[in-house]
RNA sequence: GUGGCCGUAGCUCAGUCUGGUUAGAGCGCCGGGUUGUGGUCCCGGAGGCCGCGGGUUCGAAUCCCGUCGGUCACCCCA
């Protein structure tokens, strides 16, 4: 036998399952146009030298996980491994001046071992709010992706909160913390003592030395002047707005171009190795680093088969308002009414044609919906007949009625 | 990149330790019982390179080696 499975790490998203993806992807679309975001699309693969550049040549994400490979043309090129710097990258080519709010959803790829919640193409949805300075435009994008998953019923989520402070306020911090680090390196895990290297801020997230780091400096607790404030100014905003949010000192990103703002919406019910639901943060100094103009911003991302997962199948309503059975001879009746109810904003199906009657009601039982509609001889009456599926009543209605008794 | 577990029907699995006629079950699917009624019941049917390759053997789903795949965790993250 052939094998149809799809590649390492992928999956087809397939009903009903995907019944939850649709409504993610639906409530996500409601969510960023009632904030203001307009829709952005971007090529799934850019230049490599974008993601290398603007998500930080010592992130785990650049070093080993990247897609790339050479087009016919020579170039080398990499399947997105993330939103916000292909956006940072539109929004420059695009010539727009001033601020740009916008939102985006599609696959994403990270070349990984596959587990549970982690696949090597997943989905994101996000939104990034560019050339804006103001704390309040770090709190509505946190509010968005609260309002979001609230409104999907994900329970237990917790909005984390740290700010990572300006880069002119980073080489000091830095100092304080390497030399903390170096008094401690024999008591760190082999991991942290080469990230230490890398990008010392990054041990803070280590869970094998929490302990140890439980008094390590935090970057939150060394900043200037004008991100102290502007953290004060967001935790006041969110406050207002009515988002719950608990500050966490060590949180750290894996991506390397945050500044300030920086947050986690974590899954509390689900196992640890799935909690992170989503994240984001502000990213000043993005847009330069991929060789443009200064362009603030702050943005957020959260991943579509994390937050399926939170849901835990919680989906369960009727994909149908009405399955439509033929009796023999009535076909192009029964398909003329379908069309018509179609038109008139139901959602209705009905079977191939040529099947039994007895095979109709079967599909219509595994259809899940409600009620079917039985087109036979009472149609040159004017009449059908209409079905509740769940306790098997059923009677005779006029054709003019249908709209209304299911109730559309 | 590291480690554990698992690959037999569409799905879930038994059979593997102790090799031996045509490889099984449940569920699902299709048809019939009921030529206009599903979900219950009865009957019938389709559907298997036993993941793949090599080896041992008179004989391999079963033993050995390799390989690929799945899954979970670590790491990291969404």
């Amino acid at each position: 036998m052939a094998s149809f499975a799809p590649p390492k790490g992928t999956d087809d998203i397939v009903p009903p399952a995907s019944a939850a993806w649709r409504a993610v992807l639906r409530e996500w679309d409601t969510w960023a146009e009632r904030f203001g975001f307009g829709l952005l699309m971007t090529p799934v693969f850019e230049a490599t030298e974008l993601f290398a550049r603007g998500v930080g040549e010592s992130s785990e994400v650049v070093r080993k996980q990247m897609y790339t490979f050479e087009d016919g043309g020579g170039r080398s090129i990499t399947l997105r491994p993330e939103g916000t710097a292909p956006t940072v990258r539109a929004y420059l080519a695009s010539g727009v001046q001033g601020a740009w709010k916008v939102a985006y959803s599609g696959p994403m790829f990270r070349y990984e071992r596959p587990q549970k919640g982690r696949r090597r193409q997943f989905y994101q949805v996000g939104a990034e709010h560019l050339d804006s300075e103001d704390p309040a435009a770090d709190a509505a994008i946190i509010e968005l992706g609260y309002r979001f998953l609230e409104a999907l019923g994900v329970p237990g989520v917790e909005v984390q909160l740290n700010s990572l402070g300006d880069p002119e306020d980073r080489p000091a911090y830095l100092t304080i913390l390497r030399t903390w680090l170096e008094e401690r390196r024999d008591e760190l895990c082999e991991d942290s003592r080469q990230t230490m290297e890398l990008n010392p801020m990054r041990v803070l997230d280590c869970k094998a030395c929490a302990p140890l780091l439980a008094d390590a400096p935090t970057p939150v607790a060394h900043l200037g002047e004008d991100a102290a404030s502007a953290y004060a100014a967001v935790k006041e905003l969110l406050t207002e707005a009515g988002v719950p949010f608990v500050e966490e000192p060590r949180l750290v990103r894996g991506l390397d171009y945050y500044t300030r703002t920086a947050f986690e919406y974590v899954a509390t019910e689900l196992d640890a190795a799935q909690t992170a639901l989503g994240g984001g943060g502000r990213y000043d100094g993005l847009a330069e680093a991929i060789g443009g103009r200064r362009v603030p911003g702050v943005g957020l991302a959260m991943g579509i088969d994390r937050i399926v997962l939170a849901m835990g199948g919680t989906q369960a309503t009727s994909p149908l308002d009405a399955f439509v059975v033929a009796t023999p001879g009535r076909d192009r009746h029964a398909r003329g009414l379908v069309s018509r109810l179609r038109l008139e904003g139901a959602r209705v199906d009905i079977a191939d044609r040529g099947r039994s009657v007895k095979a109709q009601f079967k599909a219509a039982d595994r259809s899940a919906a409600p009620v079917t509609l039985v087109v036979g001889d009472e149609w040159d009456q004017g009449e059908i007949t209409v079905r509740r599926m769940a306790d098997g009543t059923q009677e005779t209605i006029g054709i003019e009625e249908i709209t209304q008794w299911l109730e559309l």
